[in-house]
DNA sequence: TACTCGTGGGA
DNA sequence: TTCCCAAGAGT
């Protein structure tokens, strides 16, 4: 490592030493490495996620699934449920084909990075922090947050995600091989905390002084990200069907969006074009109101179509299931059908009490 | 490579 | 309001 690099590393470990979050899943700084199935749990959950959203759900899980093997036993639409509302849904199912994997191959994680990366859900990012987190090997940890950092460091000017290659070659040569765990958490935490993506911090950073594009007055201009192409618009409709104080919930496709998850039926909108209107039976339907809903790449405003018919609705059972009104918020629909949900049992407070 | 895949919070 | 974004992975 040469003279700059080695005095980089050197500087974010000791500002590490004073200002590391106290985090649920971490250990403080230099104390031995936490358990390798909460670190994995952990980075799994931080996928595209925010500490704050995360906190709950790490909290529950561990409650609940205190280990691996745990994990690995429970039912598939417990998980399902228990990830409800955290999003990015192939997330759970990866999580619970990981688990069981790790639970028949002897219940321990692989301790190196290139054995990690072999298992569900764990891509070049999460394979490489809980190597370093769980197991202090060294390993190039990349995450948004390192991109930030490092693009600034060394103003590298190459636009996103083509710029990844030189950004990744930059953090190897900064990686120390001691202490890689603080290391890769050092270089998040700078990036939550004072290297943020608008307003940094730069008085307060410890890399400050080493910094190329705080020394050129522009460090917010990295890292450079192409344009984005602009969000479509669609519309769908969900059914609300209800029989004896029961709901009718279907399960969605193991795959695609929402996938393995309960919901609402539906007309089978999606990213690509609106739904057909139709739902699982032929109606009489009365507008239940809409609820507006932004995925990553459209928006949705999803209209409610109330059953309004006069015959008691008969549906194959295979299909779907009802569910009790009173128990809704066990379902764990994702966010989306939770909302629609609520204009249901609104609409139902109107008329039927 | 370029898409697909959630959600909630901040500016 | 609207846009951007956050400890990315799978295909």
């Amino acid at each position: 490592m040469d003279a700059r690099s080695e005095h980089v590393a050197g500087h974010l470990l000791a500002w590490y030493d004073r200002h590391a979050r106290t985090l649920p899943w971490r250990a403080p700084p230099g104390s031995p490495a936490p358990d390798p199935y909460r670190v994995w749990l952990s980075e799994v959950m931080l996928q595209q996620t925010t500490v704050a959203a995360v906190k709950d759900y790490f909290a529950k899980f561990t409650t609940r699934w205190p280990t691996v093997a745990d994990l690995a036993a429970a039912e598939d639409a417990e998980v399902m449920a228990a990830w409800a509302g955290l999003g990015y849904y192939a997330r759970a199912r990866n999580l619970l084909a990981c688990a069981r994997a790790v639970a028949e191959s002897g219940g321990s994680f692989p301790d190196s990075e290139d054995e990690l990366r072999k298992l569900p859900g764990l891509g070049v990012y999460t394979a490489a922090a809980v190597a370093a987190i769980a197991f202090g090997r060294r390993a190039v940890v990349v995450d948004a947050n390192v991109e930030r950092v490092v693009a600034r460091l060394f103003a590298i000017d190459a636009p996103l995600p083509g710029g990844r290659t030189e950004i990744r070659a930059a953090t190897d040569r900064i990686t120390p091989d001691a202490r890689a765990g603080d290391f890769a958490q050092a270089m998040m935490d700078l990036g939550a905390t004072v290297c943020t993506t608008r307003n940094p911090r730069c008085l307060l950073c410890p890399l400050s002084g080493d910094c190329t594009g705080y020394r050129a007055g522009e460090p917010e201009r990295f890292p450079v990200k192409a344009p984005k192409a602009a969000k479509p618009h669609r519309q769908g409709r969900a059914f609300w069907i209800v029989r004896n104080e029961k709901v009718w919930l279907v399960q969605r496709p193991g795959k695609g969006m929402l996938g393995g998850m309960r919901a609402l039926p539906d007309d089978g909108w999606s990213a690509r074009g609106d739904g057909s209107g139709e739902g699982p039976i032929a109606g009489p339907w009365t507008p239940g109101g809409a609820v507006q809903h932004g995925f990553t790449h459209f928006t949705l405003d999803l209209h409610l179509a109330l059953y309004s018919g006069s015959e008691v609705v008969s549906l194959p059972p295979d299909a779907g299931e009802w569910w009790s009104l009173d128990r809704l918020e066990e379902a764990g629909l994702p966010t989306l059908f939770a909302k629609a949900a609520r204009l249901g049992l609104a609409a139902m407070g109107e008329t039927d009490r």
